[in-house]
RNA sequence: GCACUCGUGGCGCAAUUGGAUAGCGUGUCAGCCUCCGACGCUGAAGGUUGUGGGUUCGAUCCCCGCCGGGUGCACCA
């Protein structure tokens, strides 16, 4: 039930709509005021009276049900309390018959939402910077998809560019194909490296060279090409699989290749290319931006061409309700740029584009550089701590069957969950010492809240004892705080669809692990036959949404740990 | 220089987009395992929300100035 909408058609105010009254309703900052409350301060200009005597009014107008069990109004404030059994019954009723479901929606039937993210560069290993795009994306992919939405996940490959020419004229100066069959990657990205800091002009105009070949379809170039390409896509694949990333597709930059023309053709008939410098431009100068580069000089597309392009082709072929791109802040300029040219270019569809920017990693040092060799590789983070989730499994629960399965669960939620919990926009500074810290606000706290819900059903199970909702209970303190934040999921999946946050989330679960955790020590589960089946119930639904709530973030559950 | 962005206890972060007494984690100190899993729980100390104005019944949030950090600003992606 939606218990604002129900205050909201309750409450008698004259000359004020139930949508905005709906609107206007709150929580309140502490519990022990209530469980929702009306500021009547903006009713105040409409209907003439001070916030004080209207919250009495309303208060005293209200008629309280076997919803609603108090009205009361306080500084301006009517503070609403719900009946509690009815709300526990409700939420946990809802809980174990929806299951999976529980917090999902249909609200986005019919609508299709396009998500660029990871977008991986060719012939570079993962690092830690490429780890937000990834999960940010992979987390929305599963909440939209959760609210009912078509999706589709991009992989915006990084596979077009002069760089490929340096790779291959590295590749032929000093590779050989047992060493990068053996490397892998890391391997190809080596003699990258290598190529950058030895390259003179005359390496530079063969990377050139190499670059013009791949482009006018040479044979040699374009299979080392693909070669290198292949490499990259089952190296990241692993990594994919470990994080529960999926996409549906893979079509890079390399894909537009022959999509830009028609753009730019579009571009030069409805006035908008201009000459400057000898390069293609659209002014942007009257929206207050730098101009947007079509063509270089030399009339070679750009970056901002293919995405264009890109946009095109996936409204298109998708025909999109929304298209958002999970890329870093650094591209702000970018993708208002882009997005501006289009809407100039007379796509009404330009404004559903959406730059979901997050914040950038940097090491305690430092930026991050590849050159430097100052880098932190995923999988070294992966690997890391799945090692220490193995060596704490291991050292307090040493009998446990499937360790090295559950401590990888451990180990990548961790991961995952870091780059998660704060919003999205903030920097992080990256250290294995945070990394690897388990305690506190973690995937770990919430996986451990789950280990124990799930060894007392089973303790419960062992003793015959059910779950079950009894038609009265009234819930104590604890109990009810529980069941509050339980019932706050299906909303906090939509706003956090709206805003593009998983964050709000990751906040949730580490919210309703608390909230279970102080009900776990304060009333015993089993122990009193009168609340036992209720108990039971609780923590069945509390395990249940806490489970929905980390597999939309892509992070499992194990039953024990 | 211009634009965007961030600034909240020692440290890392929240605050339902303008609401009530600014919350949580970590760290420090003090407690809690003959009692459903101590990767946990309870308590204490710790704040002029960078700073100065403004708007408002009300500002961590909106506007302006200043200070500090980050990012970006034409042929890379």
């Amino acid at each position: 039930m939606d218990y604002k909408r129900y205050i909201a058609q309750h409450i008698k105010a004259e000359g004020v709509s139930e949508d905005e009254l709906c609107g206007l309703v709150t929580v309140p900052p502490d519990a022990s005021m209530g469980d929702y409350a009306l500021p009547c301060f903006k009713l105040a200009k409409v209907l003439r009276k001070s916030p004080a005597l209207i919250a009495e009014a309303i208060a005293k107008d209200y008629p309280l049900d076997g919803v609603v069990s108090e009205a009361k109004a306080l500084n301006g404030y009517v503070n609403f309390r719900i009946a509690r059994g009815g709300l526990a019954k409700d939420v946990l009723t809802r809980i174990l018959s929806e299951g999976e479901r529980y917090g999902a929606s249909t609200m986005g039937e019919g609508k299709t939402i396009c998500i660029d993210y990871s977008s991986v560069n060719i012939a570079k290993p993962f690092h830690i910077g490429h780890l937000s795009t990834t999960v940010i994306g992979g987390a929305l992919y599963r909440i939209f998809k959760f609210l009912g939405y078509n999706t589709v996940g991009i992989n915006h490959l990084g596979d077009y560019g002069t760089q490929f020419g340096k790779l291959i004229a590295a590749y032929k100066r000093w590779g050989n194909k047992e060493e990068a069959e053996k490397g892998g990657i890391h391997a190809i990205n080596d003699l990258y490296v290598r190529f950058n800091e030895e390259a003179d002009e005359g390496m530079e105009a063969e990377a050139r060279e190499y670059f013009r070949l791949i482009e006018s379809g040479d044979r040699e170039a374009n299979e080392l090409f693909d070669w290198f390409k292949s490499l990259t896509l089952s190296y990241v694949k692993g990594i994919y699989e470990k994080l529960h990333i999926t996409f549906d597709s893979y079509a890079g930059e390399r894909f537009y290749t022959d999509k830009m023309a028609p753009v730019v053709e579009e571009l030069k008939e409805k006035g908008l290319l201009k000459e400057s410098n000898g390069a293609q431009i659209v002014d942007l100068e009257p929206y207050g931006m730098p101009p947007c580069l079509i063509l270089r000089s030399d009339g070679a597309s750009l970056y901002a061409t293919r995405d264009l392009a890109a946009a095109i082709y996936r409204k298109k072929t998708y025909d999109f309700d929304k298209c958002l791109y999970v890329v870093a802040y650094q591209q702000n300029l970018h993708f208002k740029q882009v997005f501006k040219v289009l809407e100039l270019m007379g796509k009404d569809w330009a404004k559903d584009l959406v730059h979901v920017a997050y914040g950038m990693v940097s090491l305690e040092d430092g930026a991050m550089s590849t050159r430097k060799g100052k880098v932190v590789w995923l999988e070294d983070v992966i690997n890391r701590c799945v090692e220490k989730a193995y060596s704490v499994i291991d050292e307090k629960n040493p009998t446990l069957e499937n360790k090295k399965e559950i401590a990888e669960k451990v180990g990548v939620g961790a991961v995952i969950f870091s780059a998660l919990y704060n919003n999205k926009i903030k920097d992080i500074v990256f250290s294995y010492d945070k990394a690897l810290n388990f305690d506190g606000e973690t995937s770990v706290y919430v996986q451990y809240t789950c280990a124990r819900a799930s060894s007392v059903l089973a303790k419960a199970a062992e003793g015959g004892y059910e779950a079950a909702i009894p038609e009265t209970y009234t819930p104590c303190d604890q109990e009810f705080e529980l069941v509050k934040a339980l019932a706050d999921f299906p909303e906090t999946v939509k706003a956090a669809a709206e805003r593009y946050e998983p964050s709000f989330v990751a906040r949730w679960c580490v919210d309703t692990a608390q909230k279970f955790n102080k009900f776990y020590f304060d009333c015993k589960i089993l122990q009193d036959e009168e609340t036992r089946a209720f108990r039971l119930a609780l923590t069945k639904a509390t395990l249940s949404a806490l489970s929905n709530g980390l597999a939309l973030l892509g992070i499992g559950v194990p039953e024990k740990m």
